[in-house]
DNA sequence: GATGAATGAGTTTTCATTCAT
DNA sequence: GATGAATGAAAACTCATTCAT
């Protein structure tokens, strides 16, 4: 065949695969997994019902592939944006700016993303969460990197653990994109993103600030 | 009968609903509402599958009637805590402590409620999540009326709105308790506090921190 | 005890029975019998459902019970009508009539009459059908008996076979009531039982007899 | 494919769709519609339970195709018999032996007919009823049409309304058909007939059409 | 006698999956 | 390869009946 390129066959074959899995992520995000039909997938993306099981072997197997999909996508439009070379807050902050491009862009896909991310509605088999999981830990790994270099070159203070600020930075702006979500017009999640670093900031940026007051603590009520 | 109290009857039907609410609440948070058939729950609970009819007028109701529980214990119990008079600073780190003590105390629970509130895989009907997302927002705001009464104070900066700030300091304990479901040994939530109580506060509090660095922001690329 | 009278005991206890009956024939009417449950019966005549169980053995033993007591009303009435002693045209004239008094008075209970005697949706065991049709047969002989007694009088044409003929006034007539249900303003009953006789009498009745005799229409006892 | 006829899957279709209705119409009129399970039908018709589905929503609508198919056969017989040209007299003779056919012919049918049209036993839903009462009428307004010209060309004495008569006839059948169905020996309908015309006519006829007329009877067509 | 909570067999309906065409 | 009619296991829900109080 032709070296590295695809047979017209097989072309077809991935546009035939890929018209299945956009209408199915469609569907699920709406509905939910449980609530959809294959039957349904297969008169909406307008193939035989029999033809989606020559493209998946049943139904779970749609929906793996198409959560891994998604979380390449995730996963490919993060780290990209971590790699792009620039000063490390400009980088935190096009990671911000690129979440709330994504979220826009993808919300069927994000709120699939957070159910099994987070859920637990529906037991994935075989480790499917793990993958993601994994996917998702990797995109933090690389933001912690950005914070480890931030430290390395003196911009942040060293004091924390980058791994912990990032999943620090990420949660706070999981909670404006939701914001943002239930209230679009009263809280637009790009206008936050300054509130964001402001909040997240002045502490891990080195400055004179008397730490005192913050970190005392009691003991724990349990 | 006994005055102001319930007869046996009542006190047997609650004991009864709530044993099938408990048996429910085990099945859902472990397999997810869609794979736990009504005649499981039913026979866990040790009912005729008829019994559970009686009590609640079908599955979703019994899916209902379980979060709202789940939420009225979390909307009580947070908003209890806020309200024990102390220092702002002492209410907040109280309150994402308590937050860690639902979590260890609930974690089944936990699951299901984030799932719903968030996800969308099981398209709950007739406003349950429009109740549960107020029921949220009310701690929320009961949490921003904490940092009302900081600046007014004068103990926090009061550039920021006190919601956002609430919304802030939420998402960022929502992402430490999920990194402790996560991992569990590595990243035990209840040392997290500090370090969301240092991530979150020095901006806020008044000090001389230069902000310059922090808000320049370049324009955003849609 | 009362000789021959009923205690309170057995006084109650029929009163309470009749109140069911009422009841079911009411609700049975309405929707059919299979579309309710003695739960609804029970409520509505505000027993518990064990003491329907108490008077009827089984809900189909309560059907039972129902129907026949319908029929004896229908068979009660209508028989003595035919008794009170007059002319046999007289005696028809008020029968037909008062087939449309018992309609205009029990209309729930013409439905579930007619379904039983004519329709199969509901397999009655134990041959409760054969003591409707019975009934209902005892009531044409009766009504065939007037024919005979005006033929022996010469009043009618001796040719047919009055059980013959008793059918087919039966059937003229409840075509008529059937109509009146269905469009009661423009075909009531009441005025189509000179239509009636008019239809069936010119040609039974001898040529001889004046015709005056057979509209004549008394005053209608409403 | 072929022109203007069905294709092979269409024809299959019907076939099968047909051979479902004839296995519930005998199931339903044997027993009656709620003590039919689906689960009886599909098995009867050798099909699988979700194959049923296929063609009907639900059980309701097969129930309804079942008695609009059998709504039709009748109306369109009747309104046939009606309309082949003809002397009045006879036409009305026909129309009655015709209906003794589809008696005959259609019992299951008939007692469903029967039953469904006149009783209450099931509730039907969504104006299945308005339909079959419109169809029953319709026959009945084309058999006043006969009274009619009946009347226009002086064989019928023109002071009754068509449409009463029309009841009238209609019904007295009636009485005899289900005399026949109890009593099939003793009572057969087809020789009824003529006694349904003597009964009728002697009033309605103008007392100077020749008796005889009447009851000439024409050899039935079976 | 009266009660009504509890029962569970039986019903309707859905939907993932197969396979002959 | 594609099709979609057919399958039937499994789910939600109903309701006649029982029985401990």
């Amino acid at each position: 065949m032709q070296n590295n390129t695809l047979t017209r066959r097989q072309r077809e074959y991935l546009r035939h695969r890929n018209e299945i899995l956009d209408v199915a992520l469609r569907l699920f995000s709406e509905k939910g997994y449980h609530n959809v039909p294959m039957q349904e997938i297969a008169k909406k993306a307008e193939f035989a019902i029999g033809t989606l099981y020559k493209f998946f072997e049943n139904k779970e197997e749609l929906y793996k592939a198409l959560v891994l999909r998604l979380a390449e996508t995730f996963h490919h439009t993060l780290t990209s944006v971590l790699e792009i070379p620039s000063d490390e807050m400009d980088k935190l902050r096009r990671f911000l700016q690129t979440k709330g491009d994504l979220f826009a862009d993808n919300l069927p896909m994000i709120r699939l993303y957070f159910t099994e991310t987070r859920g637990a509605t529906f037991n994935i088999k075989a480790g499917l969460d793990t993958q993601l999981r994994q996917s998702h830990d990797e995109v933090l790994h690389k933001l912690a990197e950005v914070f480890k270099t931030g430290m390395r070159r003196k911009i942040f203070n060293s004091a924390a653990d980058p791994y912990v600020l990032a999943v620090g930075l990420d949660s706070l702006s999981n909670g404006f994109l939701f914001l943002w979500l239930e209230k679009p017009k009263e809280h637009p999640y790009p206008e936050k993103v300054d509130m964001i670093m402001d909040i997240f900031f002045s502490q891990i940026l080195r400055a004179d600030v008397p730490k005192a007051k913050i970190s005392s603590v009691e003991p724990k009520s349990t």
